[in-house]
DNA sequence: ACCCAGGCGGGCG
DNA sequence: CGCCCGCATGGG
């Protein structure tokens, strides 16, 4: 069954790209997105000309849902837009990837694929999660899709080995151990976006910057604002003239800067940041 | 061969 | 506290 979506401001590709959850197991070949959740299978490609987005699924329904939550099309970018424009920089950045979304995932999926992204590159991510998904992904009747906690709960160290998830394997055995034992994580969904980072913070192996991700990527809280290596080079470069800041004033400074829609900023900061650092 | 990757924990001063 | 180091693995 198919379907049309229109939304305004949106680009599928750059969403998909930007190191962000759905990107590191979902396939996107031929300009076509495809990949299984909740047991039914969603295709999505966007018209390169109108922008419209051609659903396909077996539940065209869901498929409506799920797309429209995963990549936030019901968010008003216009006025998005609007509140980061502070500088000339970011209107550039706005501009050079206009569409690029903040997606909304699972919070386990998030803080799975996050865990292993640390001191890691986005290739070496990928093929980790989609070992992790052949090894432990729930079985649908259109293949595999990404496990829940559950599916984790037989996993040893040597599976993750395995995975090449290297010294990450130990966190995330303690971080399927702390969710199942101590924190569940479909209570923080009310909780705000600092309440969210101090639980998970609690797991062995989730610093500030997993925290900010799970909280953005996971919970859709677009006040939280992930600092990884590139944010804190391009933030340094382009509004510091090159000086060394903290990480907590730098904190401080998106705060004050994008305020409430800061995660966003974040986002077209780091996509800028990783395709252009050079030429900035 | 060698370097480095969407960090983090632990130990030391 | 802040700083610094090691960490598993494999892609470029």
């Amino acid at each position: 069954m198919r379907a049309i979506l229109k939304p305004k401001d949106f680009n599928l590709k750059y969403s998909f790209e930007s190191g962000q959850p759905l990107g590191f197991y979902a396939d996107f070949l031929d300009n076509i997105l495809s990949y299984n959740v909740h047991s039914h299978i969603v295709r999505v490609k966007q018209d390169a000309d109108s922008g419209a987005l051609k659903l396909e699924s077996d539940s065209i329904q869901f498929a409506k849902a799920e797309v429209s939550s995963r990549f936030r099309l019901g968010d008003n970018m216009e006025r998005i837009y609007n509140e980061i424009s502070t500088d000339r920089f970011m209107e550039q950045s706005i501009q050079k990837y206009n569409g690029l979304r903040v997606t909304l995932n699972d919070p386990w999926e998030t803080l799975v694929v996050f865990i292993i992204s640390q001191n890691n590159n986005i290739k070496r991510i990928r093929n980790s999660t989609l070992r992790l998904i052949e090894r432990f992904g729930k079985v649908t009747q259109f293949g595999k899709e990404f496990p829940s906690l559950d599916d984790f709960l037989d996993a040893n160290e040597s599976d993750f080995k395995a995975a090449g998830l290297g010294f990450r394997s130990r966190y995330m055995l303690h971080a399927i151990e702390y969710c199942t034992d101590n924190l569940d994580l479909r209570m923080l969904k009310n909780k705000d976006s600092s309440d969210i980072k101090d639980e998970l913070l609690q797991i062995k192996g989730v610093g500030d910057k997993i925290a900010d991700c799970v909280a953005l990527m996971g919970y859709g809280k677009l006040d939280a604002f992930p600092i990884d290596v590139w944010i804190k080079r391009i933030l340094e470069k382009v509004y510091f003239k090159g000086t060394t800041i903290s990480i907590e004033r730098l904190h401080d400074f998106a705060a004050d800067k994008w305020g409430k829609y800061a995660g966003y900023a974040q986002q077209y900061l780091y996509w800028n940041a990783r395709n252009n650092f050079s030429m900035l």
